[in-house]
DNA sequence: ATCAGTAACTAAATCGATTTAGTAAATGCG
DNA sequence: CGCATTTACTAAATCGATTTAGTTACTGAT
């Protein structure tokens, strides 16, 4: 079916060294040997086996990304990101979602590392706690950049967001609308993303000398929307004082604001709402969420460059350096808080 | 790094023909012998290389995958479906993204060739005319399966969903309700599902004996949330009467509540909405959507089982027979039609 | 004219599997 | 016992590229 160098060669009364060195661009071939040749392939549209050069080059131009779940918008932004970055550079993209199971993050890994992909970008799993299957990617010539769920206990290149700020910046909204007993609603303190945000949010209460209440933190598993309807619900059941909540995903504010419109709760009047994330789906809602923004197309675009600039030292057979990038957020003021 | 066959046979003291043979489970390789190869493998964790492989399979256990937009979540439900079927069967996906353009679709199907995937799964782009660089697949080694949006020009495997019956069940539903002048939100006539869905919308009008008014009929590019607003906004300020709107897929749905909210029209009081898709994101609108349901996830399943259908003739060297696969739909009444 | 040096090319090994064509030993049968 | 057959294995070619180690042919300096 395809052309092989051997057919070039034959047709060009040439060995396929040659070709191949043309094609590479090394010094020892003529500069009129090395014409005819890119003349000959752009001509009959030849395409190297990218398999067969792998026995060789070891480099399989494959990116492998693992999701922790398509739910949330932000992370399908960010596919889109990584995917059409990696394409302007020549590299396919193998998609896969660990659905929020470490269990399954595992042997994603281990798939992707048979396949012998060039590089790993992967946000972790809402319940990774061991991170060995992770720390075993370092051991290997595969790349690993984390992107958004992050753990700064894995030595490498990521990109994220400057999370304390979003926590911060959330309260801090609430706070100047006057809001005095702000709930929040929030994954286990797992990804160091959660962490953050709970900080960025406990401080910036303290700052404004508001007190903490734990009752008012609700903890979810997955972020879902589903667990944001749960939580919300209960936390009104119980009877906890609040006027305003922040979530720290949208999917957990869609699913609050889903019970407070059930519920016909006046809504910004008598609770406001924050979400994280500034996805599609939370601003197409009724009323439209406030939400952090998170620029989740250019986090996916950066990660693909960090992985490239890893690429580029493995290529000078230097141990890649080490690159965090630590991107803006804002917040978009919608109607739940208004 | 990895353990090769070689590896394999000088430890065990076999030729790597042997070991070869004994994992494929060839006839002429010992019970005891296979059982040997077997648990020595298991034991240190030997992984076939792919890549090597292909060279004499010339598989490489690949499925390109080609989606016309992230933005309709129906099509993140179906990636969701074709990728952990895929995985069931050791195939990984690689995830492309046309953005409805039809130049693009055709340079993704290059790449994908060139990467020697062994099927290419694919929904078209809102403007596929040309179906030349589609039917060049036909021509390699690699299978094509078409889903949801489909052309019944190419002779291939195909699964969708019972478009005709969608947009009868539609308009059914809306007239059951009471309407008279249901209007319609549609892509260009190109796919073979808008034709069919408009047929469905058409002849059901004729079939209650209400008149078929054009101008009703508003023409989407890209059947995007902001097309679905924008159109509205249209109907609306050209005075085209009407007390009904169908929309043939969500996102227009969606962007249609959004403008049909914002101009504070009482909905479902004097206007009437049904989308299509089911999506997550039309259901949490406020008020929800009625929507035809498609089940995306299975539809994705689906379309890996025609993929390993053809395979398995291909690997008796067969010519594939091909299959198409209509999915039943059903309407999930919400409150926009209450 | 001689020899080192360079320019431009090629032969052959290699990557890690698969597969064809064989070989040696064991077995079956009259 | 001798010959054909079966059983259980292996050597070597192959897939399509890359790369190392040469090999020519030519140039230029002495």
């Amino acid at each position: 079916m395809g052309i092989t160098l051997k057919d070039i060669a034959k047709e060009l009364k040439l060995s396929t060294t040659t070709i191949s060195k043309a094609l590479q661009d090394y010094p020892d071939i003529s500069a009129k040997t090395k014409k005819k040749v890119h003349e000959y392939v752009k001509k009959v549209g030849y395409q190297p086996s990218v398999q067969a050069a792998y026995l060789r080059t070891k480099k399989t131009k494959l990116i492998g990304l693992i999701i922790p779940s398509t739910e949330n918008q932000f992370f399908i932004e960010v596919i889109s990101g990584i995917i059409s970055e990696a394409e302007k550079n020549d590299y396919s993209v193998i998609v896969t979602i660990s659905n929020e199971s470490q269990e399954r993050e595992k042997k994603l890994i281990q798939t992707l590392l048979n396949r012998k992909v060039d590089g790993i970008l992967m946000s972790l799993t809402a319940e990774t706690v061991d991170l060995s299957p992770i720390r075993e990617i370092m051991n290997t010539q595969t790349s690993l950049i984390l992107f958004d769920r992050i753990s700064k206990l894995i030595e490498c290149s990521k990109v994220h967001i400057d999370d304390k700020k979003m926590g911060a910046l959330a309260t801090e909204h609430l706070i100047k609308k006057g809001c005095k007993k702000i709930a929040n609603l929030r994954g286990r303190l797992i990804p160091q993303n959660s962490i953050d945000r709970f900080l960025g949010y406990k401080n910036t209460l303290e700052k404004y000398q508001l007190d903490f209440d734990p009752s008012r933190v609700a903890i979810s598993q997955n972020s879902s929307i589903e667990d944001g309807y749960e939580l919300t619900k209960k936390l009104f059941e119980h009877n906890i004082e609040l006027d305003s909540l922040v979530c720290f995903t949208d999917p957990l504010a869609i699913g609050a604001l889903k019970y407070i419109n059930e519920r016909k709760i006046p809504i910004p009047s008598s609770i406001k709402l924050v979400g994280f994330g500034n996805t599609l789906m939370g601003s197409l809602t009724n009323p439209g969420i406030t939400s952090i923004n998170q620029d989740a197309v250019l986090m996916g675009e950066q990660a693909v460059q960090l992985f490239l600039r890893e690429q580029k030292d493995r290529k000078l057979n230097k141990n890649p350096s080490f690159k965090t990038i630590v991107l803006k957020t804002d917040l978009i003021e919608r109607e739940t808080s208004k």
